[in-house]
DNA sequence: TTAGCTATATTTGTATACCAATAGGAATTT
DNA sequence: AAATTCCTATTGGTATACAAATATAGCTAA
């Protein structure tokens, strides 16, 4: 039941439903959800825990900003410790993976002039999750979900405000990663696996920081 | 003041003053530190999720067990991380750096015929930090430091039994450790710096694992 | 009008009391 | 003696009441 309400919280954080920089109120949050304050309040610490949330003394819960720098500082993270999921998970990927990024593909061809941000999202969450499986590294793998929320925002931002020619676009730079993962898979280099990994992040890192200078210049 | 009793109970369980496997009692530990259970229960989750404790509903706080599958589980991240941290730190690595790092090796030779596995644990402490510092990331560092408490344990474990010729090798290790990496720097090959590192905690993860299977075979 | 101060209302932080669940032991039966 | 069932003591989980601190708004005075 606390798991449920965490995922709540963290969900509508990272979808934006809670605009980054709000202010929430603990007992407010406590009303809706039916409980007392003090199971919830093991739930914000956590969230602060994992950056997601900032408690304020005698202010409130604050959704954290999405501040550029620290974002960097995130991705960095992350292009180390994706390239180490994917060399470990090259040395073990099966059949079976295989498969589930086939049905990928095919879900990406359905996105296609269809804008659906949040089904866009599941598809990437699904090949992390492979990745994860096939790596075998259940810390590996908690941390680049920690991190991976942490980005998320500024993705799903991104992709909320795209007219159908981006989104297509999108589409198909996430169809293409697909296709290198799969091709240099079946070629078992890990050292490959993690470089690719880590170029396709990059790009998306490129395109997500374009977007956010042009919104700065615009304010 | 909640951190000062975090940084207590890490402290206990790091430096094994807490058996691997005891099980605490909630009531106990709050009147020792002289507060109710609900602010000890904040730390307490705090603990949990840095898998330093486990909560057992309705038997107790138990220390997490020394379990040489999750050890190794958190090896195998701590060799991707160290090594990427290695690299961004070589690339700003500053005199001031160099200059801590040369203190750190007058310290291990006062710690020759000398145990004390405490001091040789903070020399180690403190080469992370001067790398941290170097890298300047601040969520590789947390990651960092999370990991390390996972793995200290054994390592420390590891000290408290070692007689006189052993733990002077192990200070001799941890010189050699501190002369490679300096070398290494100066050449400013950030590749090469990680790669010390890498190397520098194999053969540490090598010691380890072959006393803690020799410990297995003796009960 | 504005700067500064004060009083109050609001917020998080903590302690306490109560609840629910179950681990473990005692007692009973086979 | 062994197995099973039932009960109780202990534990973590939750709600609530209270405390402390401060943001804010309103008032006062220059």
């Amino acid at each position: 039941m606390k798991l449920e309400i965490y995922n709540q919280l963290r969900e509508r954080i990272i979808y934006l439903e809670y605009e980054p920089g709000t202010v929430l109120n603990e007992q407010t949050l406590a009303t809706e959800f039916n409980i007392s304050r003090t199971p919830l309040r093991t739930v914000l610490f956590r969230l602060e825990w994992e950056h997601l949330i900032k408690i304020l003394p005698r202010t409130g819960i604050q959704v954290t900003e999405l501040e550029l720098n620290r974002i960097m500082n995130v991705y960095q993270a992350r292009l180390e410790i994706e390239d180490a999921i994917g060399r470990m998970a090259a040395k073990r990927f099966a059949p079976t993976h295989f498969e589930q990024l086939e049905k990928l593909l095919k879900t990406c061809d359905l996105l296609l002039n269809n804008k659906n941000p949040k089904a866009l999202a599941a598809v990437d969450f699904t090949i992390k999750d492979i990745f994860h499986q096939a790596a075998g590294n259940p810390y590996l793998k908690e941390i680049s979900e920690r991190l991976y929320a942490l980005t998320f925002r500024l993705w799903y931002f991104n992709m909320l405000k795209m007219d159908d020619d981006e989104w297509n676009r999108e589409i198909i730079s996430v169809k293409n990663e697909l296709i290198d993962l799969s091709a240099v898979l079946s070629k078992k280099q890990p050292m490959d696996v993690g470089k690719t990994r880590k170029t396709h992040l990059l790009k998306h890192l490129e395109r997500i920081r374009s977007t956010f200078f042009s919104l700065s210049d615009s304010h």
